[in-house]
DNA sequence: ATCATCCACTGGTACGTACCACGTCAATCT
DNA sequence: AGATTGACGTGGTACGTACCAGTGGATGAT
């Protein structure tokens, strides 16, 4: 079983500038965003954007590389790298993404916290994220909303560092859980994984989400991890069925 | 509006050997397949690599890269590069990956057709796959399998080059539909955006699923893309509440 | 008109070098 | 004992060079 560290460290302090590859890749993302480059429009050669910018084509190919994880670009060997179409470039999903999904959707998001409670790891908890049955969790229970409906359901369980205690109060009042988190408990997710499947709404459920019992929700089960990818929470979230859930997949590169 | 191109050339040919990062790549990859690199642990360090693999150290970084692409491996800048936990390894998600996934869980998948027709687009997929309304489609329906039980229903539709015409035969003789469509029809997905939502059964599907009509099915619904980055198949995918979809995501180098 | 060849251009691989940024930990200084 | 420092090892950035491999249009022969 893991030790929690005790995380009160702060990093802090003004940022250096961004490497350069990242400048190059910021220009050509506002080239993208603002229309100056059109969906499959090719991008200067990399030869070409090695002078204007005045950068190795070493750090060209980074800032292309960056921009094509993204889903913003796409090469093609012997031809050139294209705008990847908006369908494509849409497809970005990020950690605790709902705000900003649904944002990007058009819609305001917003969140009522139901309950703050401390609750023991039940086993199954207790093994997903590594720690001894029964070990003291924070359970945060909250209703996701857009432009004011309720569209999902999400259900937080965390280990806190000794000592440290939240406040409904601030949990209420903080813009972001994950924000107030990494500040008073050096939550600092990298990467999580998630397994979604469907299921049926429960009377308590359908209440809360204003559906009648028994509608269908997308059940989306995650577990966050720390630089270390030691598991920091574990996350079941629970969505109406006219919430989409994006997801851009790949082949490039696929190791056999 | 789109023209379809010919695409009758095959590639083919004998392969060249993979490029020396890909074979770095493959030789890291056995490594922690087999264990002789457990959870967590540390690899050499890229400098240690080079001499190992006697090649320098761009390509070993390539390698790396590839492998943390992957989620197999995390970098952390001071110290050092680590075998990603098997939680996280188990989560890369490729194109047409049913029967993979399927396997990889232990499970053995199987599919039945349920029908082979040509049906003119409706508006509705004629825009999502960029084609004038009424294009000739193909539509293919297959019951998915897991160790005989049915998981899924997928249902998709492709236009094929003017002169290309399936036969049901062989289709259900097919081990792969996309390697099919490849053979016949030079289709060549290297990309796909998904929509993941809820629903309920209707009666048909719960028939064909095995489940009561009303219970709820995870929907998955797929626009494949081309090299390209053309649209070149739309398919509406819909599984049973056992059945998993996993995915992973990463805040990395992520672009503001 | 058709086909094959060639060539200019694209991104992809691979080498080398240098220095920077970050973490770790032992040595050192309070 | 505790805090500070600093050397060292790690991955990250950036430069340069060279050549390979795929594309597609121009060229020329048929």
């Amino acid at each position: 079983m893991r030790v929690l560290p005790d995380m009160s460290k702060r990093p802090a302090e003004a940022s250096a500038p961004p490497p350069r590859y990242r400048q190059v890749a910021d220009a050509l993302r506002a080239a993208i965003d603002d229309g100056r480059l059109a969906d499959n429009e090719a991008l200067p050669s990399e030869r070409e954007l090695t002078e204007q910018h005045q950068v190795s084509r070493d750090t060209i190919r980074k800032a292309v590389r960056l921009l094509e994880d993204h889903g913003l670009v796409y090469s093609d060997h012997g031809r050139g790298t294209f705008v990847a179409p908006a369908l494509v470039r849409r497809m970005s999903r990020y950690i605790d993404g709902f705000s900003e999904d649904t944002r990007q959707r058009g819609g305001l998001p917003s969140q009522r916290i139901l309950n703050l409670e401390f609750s023991p790891a039940t086993m199954a908890i207790a093994q997903l994220l590594q720690l001894e049955s029964g070990h003291p969790l924070t359970r945060v229970r909250r209703v996701r909303l857009t432009n004011g409906v309720p569209v999902g359901l999400h259900d937080a369980y965390f280990p806190l560092p000794p000592g440290v205690k939240l406040e409904l109060q601030e949990v209420e009042r903080a813009r972001s859980l994950y924000q107030l988190l990494m500040e008073r408990a050096g939550f600092a997710p990298v990467e999580a994984v998630e397994n979604l499947f469907a299921a049926s709404a429960d009377a308590e459920e359908a209440r809360l989400l204003g559906v009648p019992e028994g509608a269908p929700l997308l059940v989306c089960e995650r577990i966050t991890l720390s630089e270390r990818r030691e598991p920091i929470e574990y996350c079941l979230m629970k969505y109406v069925s006219s919430y989409r859930y994006s997801a851009r997949i790949t082949q490039s590169s696929r190791l056999v």
